[in-house]
DNA sequence: CCATAAGGTTGCGTTACGAAACCATATTAA
DNA sequence: TTAATATGGTTTCGTAACGCAACCTTATGG
């Protein structure tokens, strides 16, 4: 009856999605990455339910993916901020957005936009790639056979 | 009561999510990636509960991430195909994959490495860039102003 | 000494999920 | 012609997760 877990699977889309393939903790990381560190602010910014912000931020810290900072300061005295392996979901996220930007198209108004903060250029569209660096699509790739067999079963 | 969506958000990534945020409907995806486009390979590559199965194919058909193609042969009646919608989510799913291998190594035998079918050499590491193709980070980037007012209410 | 804010915890009702059983249609096998 | 089997579901039911609101505890501020 439990709901399905993937914490040993030998797929490893799998085991990412178990740390962050649920309907809030993506959303908390992308929160974070545009620099939210608070409980409440977290709370206010995404409406998200205060027990389930709790339980989300408890999961993600104990999966490394935020850390749990003790600062001393009027009132406010925890912060959650990224860890490295939480910035390196910023190509997920970002891929989610392009997708999302270009097959649902915000209602009202134009989509965020992402700059180099440096040149101001905006983000390159993200894209799988060669060795070269040329584009590769679903059919341009396969997967060498031994590694498939472990993947056939992921649950 | 009901759990929340976000169609309507202003946040792509949240959109996104609201399509392919939970468990299952990504890792359909990935196995109609592999190749699988049959009700019963689903179910038991997967080993998804057949109820949610139906409940997920019918909507990410809904969702136009795959369509159900009436192939009227021997027994097996339907297929489900990626569209490319569908396909389009190959960044997405390379992304977490890169980022599963990297941070939740496969405890037994190495991961699955994915190969260019033309070259056969390995898939290059995604990465987020500028215009010119170098790599930026979550701190090298940042939001126009008159988008970001829309993005703080997700929910 | 009271108000306010941060960061939770608890209780409760609703919804989603998972397992197994059941079902309808179509093909094959005897 | 009947039985077995496969596909693609639907139904039932128990458990787990979610959402909301109320409450609680420990600061700080006035």
């Amino acid at each position: 009856m439990a709901r399905k877990r993937f914490d040993d699977s030998s797929c490893s889309v799998a085991r990412a999605l178990n740390e962050v393939g649920d309907w809030w903790s993506l959303l908390i990381v992308l929160q974070a990455m545009y620099g939210t560190r608070r409980f409440v602010d977290f709370q206010q910014e995404l409406g998200i339910a205060r027990n389930i912000l709790v339980d989300r931020l408890c999961r993600l810290v104990d999966n490394q993916v935020l850390r749990k900072v003790d600062v001393g300061e009027h009132g406010s005295r925890f912060e959650y901020r990224l860890t490295d392996k939480g910035r390196d979901l910023f190509p997920v996220v970002i891929a989610l957005r392009q997708w999302g930007d270009r097959y649902n198209p915000c209602p009202d108004g134009p989509p965020l936009d992402l700059r180099d903060r440096r040149t101001g250029q905006p983000v390159r569209q993200l894209e799988v790639q060669d060795a070269d660096g040329n584009p590769l699509t679903v059919r341009d790739v396969f997967v060498s056979e031994e590694s498939l067999d472990d993947q056939q079963n992921p649950a």
